[in-house]
DNA sequence: ACTATGCTGGCAAACGTTTTCTGACTGCGC
DNA sequence: GCGCAGTCAGAAAACGTTTGCCAGCATAGT
């Protein structure tokens, strides 16, 4: 009848009309496939233009089984520490012109499997975990998928699975060494809910076995688990500040907790770091904040976001070699510890 | 020759003849079409779990036009306001089994462009941008392309975007209205980068065009734009407070920038809120961890993001209607803010 | 008992690409 | 002037689904 609009969107064939070639031409034209010619290009990438044609994702993946999607399934985007790690692992990917699927698996085990299952269903390349500690089914689902998969803030890799990351335990043996050498003699950790999550434990680990070796008794150390948040983090201080024998040290899973902590002492008016030393994990944003600012340990969050994307990045189908990264967790001291300073006399070995 | 491992993965035809019934059966019961009967559904189920089937998103998406994907284009990550957005989108399209692709543009325009044009190859379904401001060529191509979008933070919806957020000009003004009312009559406000923003530069104008409404001249009130980070709120408000008139009552445009500007009192000595009063605008974590604690403006990120997956999921290609929702901002008044103590004499108006 | 009426389930045609194979045409060397 | 290598472009077959249409079959109504 009437010059109807074209109703459905351009597809090859209306590019290949307009450029008078065949669809074969067009497609090669936009894959950079180098047998066409200059001027037979240069009209295709005209019609392109001028039709405002956009490929079918959909249809390139089936035909290519290429689907340059990454995923990737973090506890929360909540905290900070997760949140930096995305953002530099989206950027790097995005330079490659790959795109990033999102999941939070709220620490639910099970939930990360039905995230995994609908990821390898949308046809994910690759997929970035957190931790080491899955569900077996996930694993398992990923192998058999031939999806490769790396896992972040942890060096502990499997014989399919990659790790970038740093050493929790290591870095709890840092924070233990650290106090020790302050001259502290009263222990207390404020941790990470450890279910779950091989990074929390890790970290207590590291904590309580350095300071056994250090010639402290583990079995005095208070180690009491906390969701990390704020509030918690100042509810466990007030346990630990009324508990019997006082610690005059406390390490935290989280800057957050030790915020938290810091909050708590602030507002019972407890002196940091003169009656007290606090320190944190993570050195997020906010360790700066605080007052006094927060002693801690640095993640690596934003390299391992870059690392987990090159790797994700270099894995064609799973031809890339498994492999271990291991980043530096660096101790970053500010004000919120000191030497101890309790009855005992006791002679700080700093 | 020898009994070789089924290399490829399964398909629907492979379930088909365990199941000893068609493909199309297959599919539909896959896709809980009601045709199927009770025992062929069931052997259906158990061919597809014990072969391990998994099915092909792309062939899905590109044979029914339908890929339950929804795309995000956020400024970054590193900015808690914005990563909790995400966080509750993410777990709201979660439940309804879509997926988010999410890409951050670090507030470039052009960028923005690039990754809406591979999100709308990918074939996203709904896209949730940030602000109203935008490239013209990101909406034609949205419009052309028949994908929904919704702008988040800011309620300038335009024909064809809908627009779920708040009215940065009204929370500027309320933030105008209070310090007022405390008795204040030198202000200042540290405000984001207003280029390419009309959210940071939403609440500028509120806050000049109510503080003028109340009989203040707005030309004296300083301005200063300064990346949304904690040195840079500490730099600013060293900058205000070496100004010829020393502001009494500082509104920052983020709770970053306030915390900042905080910082830079306690280490100079100045008294908040006596000297000085601070607000806040987000109400992130970090307003109740400073000391004193932030008086802000509660920025509804969690709702927003409940709220955007609602409207990408109701919408089956466009035929949902246009949609503006604005959502409350509240004021929360902490430690921060002040009467006004300066040698005026001023009464209080509150 | 025979037709009308559901209900179930199979066949086959799409969906929009990529890619292999093949063929045409150019130009060059003998 | 003829054949041959080499370059470029088209035809057509996949990729793994969904879905409209139609056929078979059982049940029920007359």
């Amino acid at each position: 009848m009437s010059e109807i609009a074209n109703q459905s969107p351009p597809k090859l064939v209306d590019v290949a009309r307009l450029a008078e070639c065949s669809i074969s031409t067009v497609s090669r034209v936009l894959n950079d496939n180098p047998t066409v010619g200059k001027t037979e290009r240069e009209r295709v990438l005209r019609a392109v233009d001028k039709l405002g044609y956009v490929p079918n994702g959909s249809a390139r993946a089936l035909r290519s089984s290429r689907t340059r999607l990454v995923g990737a399934i973090i506890p929360t985007l909540d905290h900070a520490i997760y949140a930096v790690m995305v953002n530099s692992l989206e950027a790097r990917l995005s330079e490659a012109g790959v795109s990033l699927i999102i999941n939070t698996s709220d620490y639910d085990a099970e939930k990360e499997v039905r995230q995994a299952r609908l990821l390898v269903e949308r046809g994910v390349e690759s997929l970035v975990l957190v931790g080491a500690q899955h569900n077996g089914k996930l694993l398992d689902l990923l192998d058999q998928k031939g999806v490769g998969y790396v896992f972040t803030y942890t060096t502990n890799s499997t014989e399919k699975g990659a790790a970038i990351g740093f050493d929790n335990v290591k870095a709890g043996a840092m924070g233990a060494q650290f106090l020790h050498d302050l001259g502290h003699v009263h222990f207390a950790m404020i941790a990470g809910v450890t279910k779950d999550n091989d990074r929390a434990q890790g970290r207590v680990d590291g904590f309580l076995g350095e300071l056994s070796r250090l010639g402290h008794d583990p079995l005095k150390v208070e180690v009491i688990e906390a969701k990390y948040d704020l509030n918690s983090g100042r509810h466990m201080m007030g346990l630990l500040m009324k508990s019997q024998v006082r610690p005059t040290a406390v390490f935290c899973g989280s800057d957050i907790l030790a915020a938290g902590a810091l909050k708590y002492c602030h507002t019972e008016n407890i002196r940091v770091p003169d009656d007290v030393s606090v320190m944190g994990f993570d050195n997020l944003e906010i360790a700066e904040l605080t007052f006094p600012e927060l002693t801690t340990l640095e993640v690596p969050a934003r390299s391992m976001g870059v690392f987990a994307a090159e790797y994700a990045l270099a894995t064609p189908g799973s031809n890339s070699r498994i492999l271990q990264r291991e980043l530096p967790v660096r101790l970053i001291a500010r004000g919120s510890t000191g030497p101890f300073r309790g009855s005992i006399a006791y002679a700080p070995s700093l």
